[in-house]
RNA sequence: GCCCCCAUCGUCUAGGGGUUAGGACACAGGGUUUUCAUCCCUGCAGCCGGGGUUCGAGUCCCCGUGGGGGUACCA
């Protein structure tokens, strides 16, 4: 039975990177009838606050990434809050020490930072002496009366380690890599490599996929499953999701908190599509993906071992195509906060029967030239204002010395319009104006299209037109003719 | 310092000894829409460098270079 996890730690906004990691061990746990877990490291005590698992679990249904076993359903092999598994972590710190893997260490942090150094300048590896390793009970004594609260360490075996990664292949661990190390703190807290060995063997966990940040701590872990004579789980360490620059994606590249993405309205399947892409690949090459596609096509042999660049111009591709793609009844819901965000609607007209048809209508028009639902507000405002703004790149075009001509044929040609405008009508009125005027092609239409919406793209006039209703657009004309020098 | 990882168009990637090195985003041009978007077509552009191994190396090996990570009582 295959069984993954997601174990963030709760000391911020919930990360891409992380969300990628998240969303392929998802993937593979459904893709093989197993189970997903959520976990929380919250054993950095300075850093870490509960505000953050609440947004983290918020965040993580958003995306539709579920778990079968968390710290808000339960489970099992709960707790699912290291902070509520201390008991735990001392009970197997207890073993190890009974079987001599593992004993209580005086030093304070200065003292092996010191020593630490020491060893740099002769330029050997800074590694802990052991000093405490063979302490006689009237020693710890001594250290107990000066008031020392002890850390725990484990004795590092001497040996290499050979780790066969999912992704990177068969990495080696030369021997003497690491020295004795903490495993408890000595606020009584345990530390992430040994926590999580302590958690993923508890938990059954059977395939660890993560950052390659993760990679060269691997030996630490596999020495404990040693000592608990534990068989790892099978590990797979992503290269890390990187900015156009090459450093590790992060606030100042821009947008990277699930939080934001959210707030700019990418769907989330759309945000999941494209994360799926970075550092996978599917097998025929298909980039858009439902989730039930991911779930049938993803393995891990194609998980690339090289950073990826996070590439917002092709999120936002994938982000339109979702939003064309949609049932539109769906994505009005997922559009509605956008709505009430404006100011120029409320909820309840929203929801409203009498008039949901009318903004489901002008949804439907605009998604089009949306990559996100909040660029929805760009086309809605002249939907649903006069004071709509003109965008800069109308200025050419009402420079134009036709332009006045052709909005004062537009104008006489509306009023004047008797019937119902739509397409056809509207194709009519538009044909003759240009035999009339002598003027064409763009330079005919974007002058219109600017008088009644202000903006050279969007969807057709005369989609738009019947739903601002002749008055609305007679005057829009006027006023935009009114501010051009007549020629 | 020491250790580990990585390296194909600008970006994401396919490709694992014999390929005109394929696709996608972006960009440029064209078609459709008498405009923009959508859609379709075309184009641009790549195997980090040097040595091996081999009849033959993006592909295997070694060495550089560059980037990333670790060496914590952070995760």
């Amino acid at each position: 039975m295959v069984r993954t996890r997601f174990a963030p730690s709760p000391t911020g906004q919930l990360h891409v990177g992380n969300v990628r990691t998240a969303l392929f061990a998802y993937l593979y746990a459904k893709k093989h009838k197993g189970q997903f877990l959520l976990r929380i490291e919250d054993t950095d005590l300075e850093r870490s606050e509960a505000v953050y698992t609440t947004k983290l679990i918020d965040d993580l249904k958003w995306l539709g990434l579920t778990w079968d076993e968390g710290p808000d359903v339960g489970g099992p092999c709960g707790p699912y809050a290291q902070s509520e598994r201390l008991a735990i972590y001392h009970e197997y710190a207890q073993k190890l020490i009974d079987e001599g893997r593992a004993y209580y260490c005086y030093c304070t942090p200065e003292e092996v930072e010191a020593s630490k150094q020491k060893m740099l300048a002769e330029g050997k590896p800074p590694h802990y002496d052991g000093r405490c390793r063979h302490l006689t009970r009237s020693q710890r004594e001594a250290f107990e009366r000066e008031g020392r609260k002890p850390a725990i360490r484990f004795v590092a075996y001497d040996q290499a380690y050979t780790l066969n990664d999912v992704v990177k292949g068969e990495v080696v661990f030369p021997q003497g890599m690491v020295g004795d190390f903490v495993i408890i703190r000595s606020n009584g807290l345990p530390v992430y490599n040994y926590a999580v060995v302590i958690d993923d063997y508890l938990m059954k966990i059977t395939h660890v996929l993560r950052g390659d940040d993760h990679l060269s701590n691997t030996v630490r872990q596999l020495m404990i499953y040693q000592a608990l004579g534990a068989t790892p789980p099978v590990f797979g360490h992503m290269a890390l999701v990187l900015g156009p620059d090459k450093q590790k994606l992060s606030k100042r590249h821009g947008v990277t908190s699930i939080e934001e993405f959210r707030r700019l309205g990418y769907p989330p399947e759309a945000l999941l599509n494209y994360l799926s892409l970075l550092g996978w690949s599917s097998p025929d090459g298909r980039e858009i993906l439902s989730m039930e596609e991911l779930v049938s096509l993803f393995d891990l042999d194609r998980l690339s071992s090289s950073p990826a660049v996070f590439d917002y111009d092709k999120l936002d591709w994938i982000s339109k195509h979702y939003i064309i793609q949609m049932p539109l009844e769906k994505l009005y819901e997922m559009a509605i906060p956008f709505f009430v965000e404006t100011g120029w609607v409320s909820e309840e007209e929203l929801h409203d029967p009498a008039k949901k048809t009318f903004y489901m209508g002008v949804l439907d028009l605009i998604r089009g030239y949306c990559h996100r639902l909040a660029d929805l507000k760009d086309h809605l405002v002249y939907f649903l204002r006069e004071d709509f703004p003109i965008e800069t790149e109308a200025t050419p075009f009402l420079a134009l010395d036709t332009t006045p001509k052709v909005l004062r044929a537009f104008y006489e040609a509306l009023k004047n319009e008797s019937r119902e405008i739509d397409e056809l009508v509207f194709r009519d009125m538009a044909m003759s104006m240009m035999k009339e005027i002598g003027v064409k092609g763009k330079n005919f239409f974007l002058p219109l299209r600017i008088a009644i919406t202000g903006r050279v793209s969007g969807p057709e006039i005369y989609f738009i037109l019947p739903l601002i209703g002749k008055e609305k657009a007679l005057k829009r004309v006027q006023t935009l003719l009114d501010t051009l020098p007549q020629g």
